[in-house]
DNA sequence: CGCTGGATTGAGTCCGGTCAAGCCTTGTGG
DNA sequence: CCACAAGGCTTGACCGGACTCAATCCAGCG
């Protein structure tokens, strides 16, 4: 999940996604797609960062996922997106039509690079199910950080989303996930530099926690 | 969802695994695989019902999923399983090994029918995500008993997991998935046959309720 | 330097978990 | 065919962790 962990293939499809495609900003909370838009474009994160969510009738959100530089949004989808898809930050994207790609690089090299994404995609959603199923609040939040960290190297963690995405992301208010980072700080689990930058001073207690063992 | 729905690249991927896999049959609770097991096989569940699940450490359960007859197990994982796999009951399911498969009848089809099996198992565990981030305890039994009924015609919905099964599905305890299908008894829109067996007599208020919409 | 909106903290409530009885179905053996 | 045992399911009483409501704090910005 690291930078360096991405197969060949989808790096390589990144590179041609950066040739091909055009490159669009988007402004704090703008929409990038919006749910049950056609899902035709590929999208790779050039800077900043996006959020995936669902909106229910009665406001209720859940984020389903969160991408950073170097990562694709698009390929897990249908003929239309099931998701909405929104800048965290000011963004830059580059946007690519999937019909394009294929014209210029179809072929089984570029079918397998689209199924090896859809694939980490998978593997991304199952482990955030196994947080939402069966872990506690603390648990979730020191999951969500330990992911987060695992993104740069160091362990100096960025944590560019509002308290409001977290909680949204964790399937939990606001208040509970501001009480775990707290309860984090006062057992010197982190030490904070700002509201949204941290350090993980005692990782293997925090991925003790997160791991869903007793901790002592 | 149901049946019918399914793409043809990925019926007549299922054709092709009878053709050539082996029939192996498992007695109830036996595992089929075991996480980190080789994920080099494919199976199709020809009768019964599976589950795959992820165990920790400190006994939690979490299940991912369930697979009934026509569905394929499998696709979704790389070198190496992330879920162990166990029969509901009894079972019968059909296996080949990728690489058979690959070698008889490799190509851009295979690989096209693999990539829509991974691309649906997507969208379930999406969907999965939402109701384990966003919904009460009375949503999830809605939402799940919906789900089974979309997988057979009729208002009969055919339910052959355990209740601990099903907790250990939507996230509750078994208590609570008692309770709730107790209470939709209580107010009609559900009548059971058998513990295993209901009739959804109220299907507009069970989708009301499983759409997170507040009921009257 | 004050304003604004996100973040933190506190107090009280409630939903779902825990613990503990019973019930009912299923299967088995007399 | 019935008696009984075993295990899954249901129900009840109580508890606790996360939510709700509310007040403050504080960082970023004009």
């Amino acid at each position: 999940m690291a930078y360096d962990a991405h197969p060949p293939a989808e790096t390589s499809m990144a590179k041609l996604v950066l040739r091909l495609g055009v490159k669009l900003r988007f402004a704090k909370d703008q929409e990038i797609f919006a749910q049950s838009d056609a899902a035709d474009l590929l999208y790779l994160v050039v800077s900043g960062a996006v959020r995936t969510m669902r909106l229910f009738g009665d406001g209720r959100r859940q984020i389903a996922a969160f991408y950073f530089p170097g990562e694709l949004i698009g390929p897990e989808a249908g003929a239309v997106h099931r998701f909405a898809a929104e800048a965290l930050d000011e963004t830059v994207v580059v946007a690519v039509r999937l019909s394009t790609l294929d014209a210029v690089a179809g072929g089984p090299e570029l079918e397998r690079a689209i199924w090896q994404a859809t694939r980490r995609e998978l593997e991304r959603v199952q482990e955030h199910l196994l947080v939402l199923g069966r872990k506690s609040a603390a648990e979730r939040v020191a999951s969500f950080l330990l992911t987060l960290a695992r993104r740069t190297p160091g362990l100096h963690v960025s944590v560019p989303m509002s308290r409001q995405d977290i909680a949204d992301y964790l399937g939990l208010t606001i208040e509970t996930v501001s009480r775990g980072i707290s309860e984090f700080k006062r057992r010197q689990y982190i030490s904070a530099t700002s509201t949204h930058q941290f350090r993980l001073t005692g990782l293997s207690a925090l991925q003790t926690l997160a791991s869903g063992e007793a901790a002592a």
